[in-house]
RNA sequence: GGCGGCGUAGCCAAGUGGCCAAGGCGGAGGUCUGCAAAACCUCUAUUCAGCGGUUCAAAUCCGCUCGCCGCCUCCA
């Protein structure tokens, strides 16, 4: 049984779809006009990680994940650099492919973008109007909050409490402050679509319903997002969804905690964001990702370069215990053997992974049955080396340890992703290491230490093992 | 002003009524090794911001105090 936090509901629930076997998935993408930050990131790593232990978990999985595509950003910053705002919308979105999927975050099944679906949005707009909770105006259409009762649910807020904390200017040709833009009549330069209301282009929110209502159906299951979305994003897409369906929209709201900077927001508007792009020159994706899901979901997180530094050391363990099992594993696969109780505890590691990812996706404690299982393997790998222990136990032991971690996405790099080693130096280096080698096997310590010395000066760790020399970059 | 969250070891971070308070990084000692690296073993919070209360039992529930943050406005 699988529970997540349920924004609506404030509490962990089961998790029930609404067909048996099927989960639908919406998650709230980003507006593309700019590069995607670690904030972004995060986001899309959580939601990656439910997807991939949901369909662990045998669900059928349809998630859908959008791009806006056109909004006043996009047009502004458009404007800006004088390219037209599809073009730049576009350049966007393939940067942001490409940042998310260095960080191992899966393609959605379907990534639609809003600019392809102005017919469905023009479409539920209508039925809004007339069911008559959406008034046109001057070309614009708003949704008249007041119409719909429920409207403040999902952010434990009320109209009242609402309207006396308002900062927004108020626009005297509302009905009321909080009505929001559910068509904008374009102005002189502008993208635009012909509408019964005149040319114009769709307010944000009505996109992720229409899209999602589109691809999902008018009732799903998990709508996800970061948590600065729950207002008025969310809150507005149930407002005009439901009423216009009079369905239930979404069953299960989740949402993702802040990426924070020094204990202060991460925003473009404060000016102080980590792209992907710069953080992905200066660690490897899957310390970041480690990094990341050390940290449950929900929680802030107050991004630290050293802390993902860390991430990279606790790497390497991981690593050094897969090239270890690669060695033996060239030699042959022996069978079991004496397993002295490891294989049941590489199970037992696995019940316990699945407990805590059932516990809304709990994937610091997830990461934490990893380390322990590592640890576990480590210690059976010296009574292997020792003969006391079947190597062939061994090696089914990493293979459940690294099945684990890529439910999480992790381990999915071929082991230490070195940087591409020019043919030429390559050589070297290995002539090197030979020489080194030749060295010690005469004793001849002061030679074999000089050479260790030059190997380290162009960056080349040796590790003398028991089934010989090897050698890496030094981290 | 309204709503909500957080405060756990040197650092990061799980845990939300009852096994000795996960795990990572760092640190200390030891084993192995010509040296080194890696790995292994042991240790590293009698205590969970503070103070009261409820309970047989609380980091976990309630109240107050202090500190920090988010949302209420475009925002993952």
């Amino acid at each position: 049984m699988i529970r997540l936090y349920n924004t609506l509901t404030r509490k962990k629930e089961e998790l029930v779809p609404l067909r048996p076997g099927e989960i639908r998935m919406y998650v709230c993408g980003v507006t593309v006009y700019d590069l995607s930050h670690i904030g972004h990131g995060r986001s899309a790593l959580a939601f990656d990680v439910m997807r991939r232990y949901l369909r662990y978990r045998g669900y059928d999985v349809r998630f859908i994940r959008n791009f806006t595509d056109v909004d006043d950003k996009i047009i502004k910053r458009a404007q800006e650099e004088g390219v037209p705002p599809r073009e730049l919308a576009e350049r966007y979105i393939e940067e942001y492919r490409k940042d998310m999927g260095a960080l191992g975050i899966l393609p959605a099944d379907v990534e639609p973008k809003a600019t392809d679906h102005i017919p469905q949005m023009i479409k539920l707009i209508e039925r809004l109007v007339a069911k008559g909770v959406a008034y046109p105006l001057d070309g614009d259409v708003y949704f008249e909050v007041k119409r719909f009762p429920r409207y403040g649910r999902l952010s434990g807020k009320n109209l009242e409490e609402l309207q006396a904390g308002a900062r927004v200017e108020v626009d005297e040709r509302k009905r009321n402050p909080l009505d929001f833009a559910l068509w904008k009549a374009s102005k002189e330069g502008e993208p635009a679509w012909p509408s019964p209301w005149g040319p114009g282009r769709p307010g944000w929110h009505i996109e992720c319903s229409a899209m999602s209502m589109h691809y999902l159906g008018e009732s799903f299951d998990i709508h996800a997002g970061g948590e600065d979305l729950v207002f008025p994003h969310h809150e507005n897409e149930i407002a005009q969804s439901e009423a216009a369906t009079g369905r239930p929209f979404v069953r299960y709201w989740v949402h993702n905690g802040f990426v924070n900077l020094g204990a202060e927001k991460m925003s473009k508007s404060l000016g102080n964001v980590l792209t992907l792009k710069e953080l992905l020159r200066h660690h490897e994706p899957e310390a970041l990702r480690l990094y990341l899901l050390g940290t449950h979901y929900r929680n802030p997180l107050d991004f630290s370069n050293e802390r993902v530094a860390e991430a990279a050391r606790a790497l390497e363990r991981f690593r050094n215990l897969f090239e270890e099992a690669e060695r033996l594993a060239a030699k042959g696969t022996p069978a079991p053997g004496r397993d002295q109780g490891l294989l049941e505890e590489a199970a037992e590691a696995r019940r316990r992974f699945e407990e805590v990812m059932d516990d809304d996706f709990n994937t610091a404690q997830a990461v934490a049955t990893l380390f322990d299982l590592a640890h576990r393997l480590q210690s059976f790998k010296s009574k292997v080396t020792q003969g006391e222990a079947s190597a062939g136990a061994f090696l089914l032991g990493v293979g459940e340890l690294m099945s684990l971690g890529r439910v999480l996405g992790l381990f999915e790099e071929p082991s230490r992703p070195s940087q591409p080693v020019d043919p030429e130096l390559r050589g070297k280096i290995e002539a090197l290491v030979n020489a080194r080698a030749e060295a010690r096997r005469r004793r001849d310590w002061v030679g074999a230490d000089r050479l260790r010395a030059e190997l380290v000066r162009v960056g080349v760790t040796v590790e003398d093992g028991p089934e010989g020399t090897t050698w890496k970059w030094k981290p």
